[in-house]
DNA sequence: CGCGTTTGACCAGCGC
DNA sequence: GCGCTGGTCAAACGCG
């Protein structure tokens, strides 16, 4: 690459210059010069050092050089003071050697170019890479996170029904065996089939089906299911409501085997998993047809929904292939502006850092949610899973919803409005409260804010920040909840950290956005 | 021609 | 058991 210009300019320069001194010189700038990298990078130190002060100098060492200086240094003065092209723009010489020598530098000059054109293509590339990698770890970090939050809550959750059941689940037990697990969806971590599928996804993005088949070990049953439905083993999406509830079925009644008693608590618990799908659904003002989450997704269905007289739109994720992640899209009956997406599931595959923000934040409302649903909708708002989002959110404005009452537990997010009319960017803190048995949020930002806050709320359990592990009236555990996050810098940090990431996110999607929703992109794109 | 969307049909759950 | 509803499928269609 760098020595085909010093072949060539070695000839063409002898006619470069008239004397032999800047002959020889140009011979040895030239290879000088195109010899290395390294070389033209000193050179151009030096040159960026010497031209700027000491022109003069140049060309009194030009003058020395003339007889006897032949090292690099000289050399390399004089291939700066080359200036090939003021020499031969003020010289007399011929115009064949000028012809040549602006030939030569032309092609030394593409040859540059061409070089730097490389170099820079390379950095790209490096720079692309780079950021594929820091997706890949933003990732990783985010699944790692959440499958810590999942773990953690599991250990508090087994704890506190440990807890509470000698106190109040002697004449509930027929009833809450049944219905809590029922809500420990894929997004909970409260079955070893969801902490499987979430550690599947942390490491390597496999498809759920894999750790079906890892599952199924300790149920035939579901080995059968699983591996006669092909189809679903390779989309699991494919009836993910339908083969929960077989599931479900299958293993109530094959609860009657010889299972051991800790299978048996798996495997129900695990059954009973799958029969719900927690969901999040996001409301935000769009006049767009969908929600810009930075996922890809396809439309496969349309249905018109009961009382509303707007069509209900279905899609699914496909940025990989298999991913269960779906999502509902439907105007508001009441007010057509406002968008209604309804997310289910995980995606099992890495994400674009656009996508990070609602994924970790339906995840993470899906989570609080289930975390809430371990005891009866109204304890699951005292649990102290969801304390933090509370004390966070002290004062009520709306809309966060959580709903247990739904065909699938339920977490609506409102992005529609912000407290006291100012911009909900402006406004990083939620706002939480409980209404009738609903708890409800309210920020433009909230998705983020709910990994984050949800995030740290869990980290800071083992960071000295005491939550409370008993249910408290709302009074004792707001305050207590308060003073403790209050103090803790970490969640103070955290917090900033969130606060910081949100408006980022946001400023992002702003940027590729006109509409007025602080939450939702006119990203049309995504409906590919 | 490939991909995405549309749309009618089908299926399962649930309530009466 | 029947009907309603939600959810999904898949053939048809459209678009680039």
């Amino acid at each position: 690459m760098f020595r085909f210009p010093v072949s060539l300019g070695g000839g063409p320069r002898e006619n470069l210059k008239p004397s032999d001194e800047q002959h020889q010189r140009a011979v040895v700038d030239e290879v000088d010069f195109f010899r290395s990298a390294e070389k033209r990078d000193r050179v151009s130190r030096e040159e960026q050092n010497i031209i700027a002060d000491e022109t003069h100098r140049v060309h009194v060492k030009r003058e020395n050089s003339r007889v006897d200086d032949h090292d690099d240094r000289s050399t390399d003065h004089i291939n700066i003071g080359l200036n090939l092209l003021t020499a031969n723009t003020g010289s007399d010489e011929s115009m064949v050697d000028d012809g040549l020598s602006v030939d030569m530098e032309e092609k030394r000059t593409k040859c540059e170019n061409a070089q730097l054109r490389e170099e820079l293509k390379k950095a790209s590339e490096d720079n692309q890479r780079l950021k594929e990698m820091l997706s890949q770890t933003t990732n990783n970090f985010n699944s790692l996170q959440m499958q810590l939050v999942a773990v953690m809550r599991q250990q508090e959750d087994h704890h506190h029904l440990a807890t509470t059941e000698n106190n109040d689940n002697v004449k509930n037990r027929h009833e809450v065996p049944e219905m809590v697990p029922r809500q420990f969806i894929d997004l909970g971590p409260h079955s070893d089939e969801v902490s499987s599928e979430e550690r599947t996804t942390v490491r390597s993005g496999s498809p759920p089906s894999l750790l079906e088949k890892s599952s199924s070990r300790q149920n035939g049953k579901r080995v059968l299911v699983r591996e006669e439905s092909p189809e679903t083993e390779s989309n699991g999406w494919r009836n993910p409501n339908k083969v929960p509830k077989h599931h479900a079925s299958s293993s109530i009644c094959g609860g009657n085997g010889s299972e051991n008693a800790s299978s048996k608590v798996i495997e129900q618990a695990a059954a009973e998993a799958t029969m719900r799908k927690a969901r999040v659904s996001v409301r935000a003002r769009s006049e767009a047809p969908m929600l810009s989450d930075g996922c890809q997704w396809r439309k496969y269905g349309q249905k018109m929904a009961k009382g509303n007289p707007c069509p209900r739109a279905y899609y699914r994720c496909t940025m990989a292939v298999g991913c269960p992640v779906r999502k509902q899209v439907q105007r508001c009956a009441e007010d057509r502006t406002i968008l209604i997406t309804t997310y289910e599931g995980n995606h099992n595959h890495p994400l674009p850092p656009a996508a990070m923000n609602m994924a970790s934040t339906t995840t993470a409302a899906a989570s609080m949610l289930l975390s809430g649903s371990t005891m009866s909708n109204q304890d699951g708002l005292m649990n102290p899973t969801n304390l933090l989002a509370r004390t966070i959110l002290p004062c009520s404005s709306s809309m966060a919803t959580i709903s247990a009452s739904a065909p699938f537990p339920t977490i609506t997010l409102d992005l529609t409005e912000s407290p006291n009319g100012n911009n909900p960017t402006n406004n990083p803190l939620m706002q939480f409260s409980q209404r009738s048995g609903l708890v409800e949020l309210n920020q433009s930002v909230l998705p983020h804010m709910m990994g984050q806050a949800l995030y740290y709320n869990q980290q800071s359990k083992f960071s000295g920040l005491h939550m409370p592990s008993q249910p408290l009236n709302a009074g004792e555990s707001v305050s207590a909840a308060t003073a403790a996050i209050a103090s803790n810098p970490n969640f103070a940090a955290a917090l900033a950290a969130a606060i910081t990431s949100i408006i980022n996110g946001s400023n992002n999607q702003q940027n590729g956005n006109n509409n007025n929703s602080n939450v939702t992109t006119s990203n049309v794109d995504n409906r590919q």
